[in-house]
DNA sequence: ATTCACGGTTTACGCCGTTCACTGGTAATA
DNA sequence: TATTACCAGTGAACGGCGTAAACCGTGAAT
């Protein structure tokens, strides 16, 4: 009751946590299927059934590894957006909004490129059948993260109200489900529930058109075209604040990414 | 020299065959980690080893099983293209070239979510390791298979030359790449080497963007939003109408998706 | 009639996740 | 302090995986 954690306890939380920063290394050299448990034990000097002294199974290790990288990403972005923030808006670089916007969905491509068996651990094909309820583990981290860029669009929305569908434009069932969205996200964000329905279908066009575009990036899905996508991606960008009322001129990429 | 196929090589393709489709049947049905060779050959009454005189590995069967899906995709698109090539234009729903376009892209999102196993396999997190030579079985049925679309936009192009960037304001880099984009897949079909960039550059626009609704919805990454993305996608298609210079009226959803 | 190639089997190796019986040391208890 | 209880870790084992090698029977070609 008064010390939260026991010497033990703590001695072991940093144990699991020795085996996640081992699991991720070798996810991060030698690609998702070299995460095995006699891998990560192998590496740690120990046996395999030790691991389970820690983890109830391999799947439950994975999808802690996915929270934990969710996390990572989700702050990574967070900073980005403070830094953002923080600095005075460049002449002609459009609204303090868009420029966040921009400089987080930037670096969300970097992060997924310089990541990339990280990012198809986060969206690439789900794992295993549908619909688990081990997707509780992932599920907090998950939200977590698109609270990041809700966020930063729900903040424009409140300084620059952009053109929406009208909600009687839209079609009926999307609306309730829409609804349905908002109002979950709501919860503890009353500013939210201000959002009209046609804004959370400009948000989600926005997220599906950035998920592809990273995507297919990512997944070398764009190499039968491209050797380097990153000009392309500005035009992506530029669509983007395109439908959130601003316009961003695409830099010209100085040199090709690396 | 006179027979092309000898009885032998007859009945040697028709086993090739079983085994695909015995393989298919265990991807559909179970998903893909039941696609192994142990499994292959017990539904078929053999042992794993007896797949080695047909396949040489479980990848190479793996990846000719994507070569074929490929192959079935590709004509079911086609066909859905040339019907809806024959059927009159009804009124008010934009130019020929535009109602083909729709028709495909809807075709191609019934698929996806028709065979989610599948097309896990075509446009999910690509198999193993950079680039191996083993591409090779896959690269030409995927080049096909993209040749659908990019044979529909070309025709819309000829028909109803829609805005595209101008050239010089377009990155200098990417419009390097676009070119070679082009000079590529105009091999054989020389009114593509007529395409100004900007096309190119149009066309893969479009197709990061169905890319990137399709495969969000079928791999689950919509969830957290929407049960039923499908009048979703109506707007994802009347943006992609939009690129090309034509309006399409979303349609109301009747029912949701089955 | 003999040879030979082919399609299949059995066996075996080294991986994998997972279970279970066991052990040594450490912490709490009597 | 002596004893007990616990707990991290081990080793062996099970079934499943891809794959290699040796082997074998049948049917076609010589």
């Amino acid at each position: 009751m008064s010390h939260p954690l026991s010497r033990r306890d703590r001695v072991r939380a940093a144990t699991v946590q020795e085996i996640k920063q081992t699991a991720r290394g070798l996810l991060v050299e030698q690609g998702p299927e070299a995460l095995t448990l006699r891998a990560i034990a192998r590496e740690m000097g120990m046996t395999a059934p030790a691991l389970y002294r820690y983890f109830d199974s391999h799947e439950i290790l994975v999808r802690q590894l996915v929270a934990d990288i969710f996390g990572e990403l989700t702050s990574a972005l967070r900073a980005v957006a403070d830094s953002a923030a923080q600095r005075p808006a460049t002449s002609g670089s459009g609204s303090k909004g868009t420029v966040i916007i921009v400089a987080v969905c930037r670096e969300f491509r970097r992060w997924a490129l310089d990541h990339t068996a990280e990012y198809a651990l986060l969206f690439g094909t789900p794992i295993r059948g549908r619909r688990d309820r081990l997707d509780e583990i992932t599920d907090r981290p998950g939200r977590t993260f698109a609270r990041v860029f809700f966020g930063l669009f729900t903040e424009l929305w409140r300084h620059h109200q952009f053109a929406v569908p009208a909600p009687d434009e839209i079609d009926a069932g999307l609306r309730d489900q829409l609804e349905r969205f908002r109002d979950d996200l709501s919860a503890g964000l009353p500013a939210i529930a201000e959002l009209p329905v046609g804004a959370m279908l400009i948000f989600l066009r926005c997220w599906t058109r950035l998920y592809g575009a990273v995507t297919m990036e990512a997944f070398g899905h764009l190499k039968f075209a491209l050797d380097d996508a990153s000009a392309m991606f500005e035009y992506t960008l530029s669509e983007m604040t395109g439908w959130l009322g601003m316009t961003y001129p695409p830099r010209q990429s100085s040199a090709p990414a690396g």
